[in-house]
DNA sequence: CGATGAACGAGAGCACTGCTCTCGTTTCTA
DNA sequence: TAGAAACGAGAGCAGTGCTCTCGTTCATCG
């Protein structure tokens, strides 16, 4: 993090790296990713194009930063739903933590398609936004974790894995530390995608005229990955 | 469709709009959809960028073009994949499909990034990209109508419907004339957002470091996904 | 306290973009 | 064959990301 505001000038610039941020985030909700322009956040501050490089080295960087606060929100609003629920309503934790994630992308829609949508350039994510970027994953494996300690059997029966199967997912494996068996732990890496496809289907509008009310199927499929999970009603 | 090129002049106009698409699909190739220039694109085939003008009003036209195109390539290869199987291995129909998807969209990541990533600007998508959209998810529907001709049972129990949740996937229903009953039908858009999901994650690069083998995993979600629809192996 | 150097803001400028307009030329059509 | 429509090239406009320079302000150290 940054260091605390020692001179005035100091506190200066972690004031005007937030207004900028700001600012520019400000922006992010009326243009999308892809039209996001320094000059015009420059404008909105009322301060000179190039007075902003002083901050940001870069657009791309100012873009991770706001990529970091968004996975940020986007996180924290998913583990507050999620830990809002009496930790042995498994099938509700799952419920609440999707339906977080899919609440905060409808109101943010643009911050999610910056999350969740095409990579901006060619684009190989710096070092500090997968720590923000895992926090969603991360609360998926901690409620697998949960439910795997509780001994609740999945939805349908396993199967057997092969050593490819296992080895695939290892390093999410390690993470977890065995906690969660590997047969559970690809249901859990599948019901992220379904989250995540059935999120970005709808919201980039591939549903449109096909499904009419998108909450109650978004709750409808959701129900369904909870069977798939085993969680009991 | 075009019509038939009367006059010289009609035929060098298809030839040169198709010549502009190409370029600029061999465009996409390196840059991504936010960073085609027009303007490179007439500078690539040596003429004023002006003159692209002719042919497509906007950028935005261009794009759209492009779009069209891309559904329909990614959705023949689709449709070509899953009808190479005898139509009563419905797993393997199952399995080319998503598999097919997914090779097209390694191969052409940048394209996939178009049709499947954040919509360029707020963006209704123009009339004529709705049919090619929809060959995709088409080959699942046709699918799963086969496959409830064939009185094969769900993978899980099927719960019953609400009124309302019947009602929001209504018009796909209606565009299958019944042939799919509700739950069913319901486990197939799921699928869907299964398969969009899981290579959007792969293909942005959110399982970067968490999933080692990314064909292994993703057949091994694809296989889930067929035991959740009950396809027999 | 005062001088040195770092950080800063403003502005001009470069190369690029999408797009418009004009102006001759070519081509079709009546 | 004459008039009209389509065309290609070029200049130009407003906007972009980014760099460089140049005074000014501030912090630190002797």
């Amino acid at each position: 993090m940054t260091s605390a505001p020692r001179t005035a000038r100091d506190f200066a610039r972690i004031e005007l790296t937030r207004a900028i941020l700001s600012a520019a985030r400000t922006q992010l909700a009326a243009v999308g990713p892809g039209e996001l322009s320094l000059r015009a956040v420059a404008r909105e501050l009322g301060m000179a194009s190039s007075a902003v490089y002083r901050y940001f080295p870069s657009r791309e960087h100012l873009i991770t930063a706001l990529l970091v606060e968004c996975y940020n929100e986007s996180g924290a609003a998913v583990e507050a739903a999620e830990s809002a629920v009496p930790r042995t309503r498994y099938r509700k934790r799952w419920l609440a933590a999707a339906g977080a994630l899919r609440d905060w992308a409808c109101t943010n829609s643009f911050e999610y398609a910056l999350l969740y949508g095409s990579p901006v350039p060619g684009y190989a994510a710096p070092q500090d936004t997968i720590g923000p970027a895992q926090r969603v994953p991360q609360v998926l494996l901690g409620l697998m974790a949960d439910v795997e300690e509780a001994g609740i059997p999945l939805g349908s029966p396993p199967v057997r894995l092969t050593r490819a199967q296992r080895a695939a997912v290892a390093p999410i494996s390690a993470f977890v530390d065995g906690r969660i068996d590997d047969e559970r732990l690809g249901r859990a890496l599948m019901a992220w995608a379904t989250l995540i496809g059935q999120t970005s289907l709808e919201l980039f509008g591939h549903l449109h005229q096909g499904v009419l009310d998108y909450d109650v199927h978004f709750r409808r499929v959701m129900e369904n990955v909870a069977d798939d999970l085993g969680l009991p009603r």
